[in-house]
DNA sequence: ACATTGTAGTTGTCTATACAACTATCGCCA
DNA sequence: TGGCGATAGTTGTATAGACAACTACAATGT
């Protein structure tokens, strides 16, 4: 017999600073009260408040300082969050059917600058695959993508019909690091072909670099043509 | 004299936790060790397991279910944090002056999809600005915003020379929430113009919605020249 | 005037305990 | 076989108390 309408006590507190906050009483740089006046406040353990306060912190809106006090955050946080997903996933949750065309699958000597990202020699090799995502038919990813032998030595060897290349690579090489970057662009020739868009079709790109354990095991370039793929992201109070 | 290398009680359970999934011990889906069990295994209080895992969760690399136990998480997350910043700050902060260049400030009645977003009847009045920025003369922000009147009743009346849209409304309406979507698209002709690009340039479009308090405050929509921005965004376990 | 020391106030961490709420499962009974 | 209840195990929340670590400021002494 949960009743929804009584809130933990730690939420109270967290609730009470947040509409100080919505109403502007409190501004950025203002201190908010010491643990031990919202302990009396709210007659509640001073544990209870700081585990509100420390919640807060994550959430982007107080800055705490040993010693000091609490302060409102100056600036507020947008925060969008990508899940590392595989597409295969996200076109089957949309109750789509994803399907892949393979346009390259081949073994490569690494270019310096490739060499200079997964930090080997410039005489290695390295897997290489080119393919293009697509849901219920229609284009909606390029991935061009380089593969660490060392993290995935039978990469080669997948079965791409049925996995894609970053589902296999989650399943064999288990994730410590990512990180990527966004930008607008053109599409290259080739690339504008295997979308069926016309190269002058703004496209975002994603470059995602991924490390796995001792290893960069793969940079790939994900090429998501124009208006079909848009990135969002919120804040709320 | 703090010894750095000795983490608290509560890091050192969670960076065992991480451990084991960068190793690949535990797998996506695996159980992890119950409260009970990592307290005996660290010969620490139950609370302190409790908000070693409790953080976790809020970085996303376990889910836990009440009576059930704790689980590794299918995904893991990429989290790309944009503060919202004044564009003025951050071109400071890079050492470089910040210029603006005023193109329209106005009163306009709303289009049936402006009061649609703002809530508003459709013959309601919004005001309407449209500027570029510019870092040390160089156009890398097209701002073309419509405010609400009731929110910021003297937003026409602000001097942007010295303040941008976006700190005016952040000092005069407390901002409780926002949302933005990010895509790639091609400029038109006059925002082309104006941010002294060609234009068939790329461009990231950034579509900025703030409300303050009861009021939709703003609806922005920032254009960024193709290669001078990227959206950057990582993870770690 | 300056440097030092002390002190009150604040946050950081940790413990031991308690009870509530929920889940999964096993065993009993019809 | 099927349904039901008891139960052990798990997480969620909350408390009171303790000490550590740090900050800001006042008081003191030179």
């Amino acid at each position: 017999m949960a009743d929804p309408s009584v809130l933990p006590a730690y939420e109270r507190v967290k609730a009470f600073v947040k509409s100080q906050l919505s109403l502007g009483v409190w501004r950025p740089g203002d201190g908010v009260p010491s643990e031990a006046a919202l302990q009396q406040q709210f007659g509640v353990s001073r544990m209870t408040v700081n585990r509100a306060l420390r919640e807060l912190v994550v959430e982007g809106l107080v800055t705490r300082t040993q010693g000091s006090g609490t302060v409102v955050a100056q600036l507020h946080r947008i925060s969008s969050t990508l899940a590392f997903r595989d597409i295969h996933d996200e076109v089957a949750e949309r109750g789509h059917t994803h399907t892949t065309e393979l346009i390259t699958l081949e073994t490569v000597q690494a270019n310096p600058g490739l060499a200079q990202v997964f930090k080997l020699a410039s005489s290695a090799s390295l897997f290489h695959s080119v393919m293009v995502h697509c849901e219920d038919g229609l284009p909606i990813q390029w991935e061009d993508r380089h593969v660490n032998p060392a993290a995935a030595p039978d990469y080669l060897s997948a079965d791409f019909a049925s996995i894609t290349p970053t589902g296999y690579l989650l399943q064999h090489a288990p994730l410590t690091e990512a990180h990527y970057t966004i930008e607008a662009a053109l599409p290259s020739r080739p690339e504008a072909r295997g979308l069926g868009i016309k190269p002058s079709t703004p496209c975002l790109v994603m470059v995602r670099c991924t490390v796995s354990g001792p290893h960069v095991a793969s940079l790939a370039r994900l090429i998501y043509p124009g208006l079909r793929y848009s990135l969002r992201g919120q804040f709320q109070l």
